[in-house]
DNA sequence: GCATCTGTTCTATGAGTTGTAGAACAGACC
DNA sequence: GGTCTGTTCTACAACTCATAGAACAGATGC
């Protein structure tokens, strides 16, 4: 698994860390059961502390997408978060917001939209 | 205009002023050349501190949503900016990623952007 | 047993952010 | 002249971010 955080920039390291797994999780490149390097491990990978990375399991354990035990370590495992979609709609709602103030299309936006879907499908096939 | 905030979420004041007035341009409930109300007439509004709203507008006219002058006050109009589209992607990535790690359908997804984006253009008609 | 790796928890520190606060200046308006 | 405005400066308490060190306990392998 490659996992690269880019450490100059305004985007707190665990929060980076995070996104990525996510991104991972999405695209199939990580499934159900697919375990994750241990927290000291990837510290010393990415060159930084390993309280960073914990940090970053620890919210996509709150988040329920991993699951983590002192015998497996980090394991994926997806299981129903309660409050999820109503907080996701808000940030899909703000997110879209910014592009069409920025003068893009909807048609434009949605096509965006479409293309980001389609290569997280792609990669899983 | 109605503009209402949150004060005990954890999201920034300033950060939730700056996303309820891209949402209301997007809705075109803001048009170029809109005035909005003064940093300290919105504070008083509010009831927060005149730094604080100045921090949201500031953010705003830096990505080219807003002209402020002395004379004017906070204006809507619109200016190109550069490098947004390549930033404004890669968030949208890790958003539509983060549903799909979730469990929801890239169908389902799809829609949920097709549902808010339309909600924009049936304000704006 | 012993050493090692693991997650977990605690304290601590320095840098930066957030929000509030007060003060002052200058341009615009009535 | 008085008032409102944006702008700028300093300052403070609270919080976040990242690092750091230490310690404990469960798991693993020899």
């Amino acid at each position: 698994m490659i996992l690269d955080v880019d450490l100059t920039s305004e985007v707190p390291i665990y929060q980076q860390i995070h996104d990525r797994v996510v991104e991972a999780i999405a695209a199939g490149e990580l499934a159900d059961g697919d375990a994750l390097p241990s927290t000291r491990q990837l510290a010393v990978d990415l060159g930084i502390n390993f309280h960073t990375v914990n940090k970053a399991y620890d919210q996509l354990r709150r988040e329920g997408l991993l699951l983590i035990t002192r015998k497996s370590g980090a394991v994926v495992q997806r299981v129903s978060t309660a409050g999820f979609a109503a907080d996701w709609q808000a940030r899909l709602k703000t997110l879209l917001a910014e592009a069409i103030a920025h003068g893009l299309d909807e048609r434009e936006v949605l096509g965006h939209c479409e293309t980001t879907l389609r290569a997280f499908e792609e990669v899983r096939a």
